[in-house]
DNA sequence: CTAACTGTTATATTATCAATATAACAGTTA
DNA sequence: TAACTGTTATATTGATAATATAACAGTTAG
């Protein structure tokens, strides 16, 4: 039920952001897994120290791409029928948010077979379920 | 000399982050080579409609992460001994870039292999030099 | 020498966003 | 009834992005 959550305060990326991810992450790795019930906005704020509505503006968001399903007054369930699979769209915006990494790789002379690599090694272990 | 700048005043991405980019894929591109003389920062703003401070803002971080050189006087040039090559930081910091995507990308369905083959597209494109 | 150009610095303002703090509302459930 | 859900509203603080002027200190072309 409870999520492993580690967040950094110094980052300069927002901390809903950072949750997200993490959410994300708990997601891919099957640790979170449809239909799981997630933490109320406030438990989960009082567990890591932060406020209400910054959980609040993550769960809003993690909704609206669809990761999870928010129940009025139930709670907060990761989607049931799975995460909505990649179309065009999505394709399009990784796209673009992986070609500035891709650009500065470049100059830097790393080569796509290494960029792969690290591509690959992620892969790898965002795949690992939990191992008991 | 002028670089072909392409800006969405729309995006939530700011400008001068952008601007980086573009000039960063401009040197992946090899349209701007080692030495070769940038716009001051006035006659760069004034050409986009930008302030002079936003695109000193770009500059002064491309300065710092080695892309470019900046003579008090004189003016702005892109690196002459190349960019710094990718080192264990860079390495990582690539490696936290990529992280988010590739979980996300694991929760809508997109296996390695097209994940990959999006980035091999991308270092396709960004090696094409300037097709006369 | 003057004029026009370089990057740099300083100051100020506006707008947006991130994060927090309280507080209340409307349903659910033990 | 009491404790819990998400939701909404309002306000404040701090940081950042972007703009606007203005001036300074060197360089260089006419």
């Amino acid at each position: 039920m409870n999520v492993f959550i580690n967040l950094d305060f110094e980052s300069k990326e927002p901390i809903y952001t950072q949750l997200m991810h993490q959410i994300i992450e708990g997601i891919a790795r099957q640790e979170l897994k449809p239909g799981e019930a997630l933490p109320s906005v406030r438990s989960l704020a009082a567990d890591i120290g932060i406020n209400l509505h910054t959980v609040n503006k993550a769960y809003q968001q993690l909704k609206q791409e669809g990761f999870i399903l928010i129940h009025r007054q139930k709670g907060v369930v990761v989607n049931p029928d799975g995460i909505p699979q990649a179309d065009e769209a999505y394709m399009e915006l990784l796209k673009s948010k992986l070609r500035p990494l891709v650009a500065e790789s470049i100059c830097r002379g790393v080569n796509a077979d290494e960029f792969i690599e690290v591509t690959t090694n992620l892969y790898r272990d965002l795949n690992k379920k939990e191992e008991i």
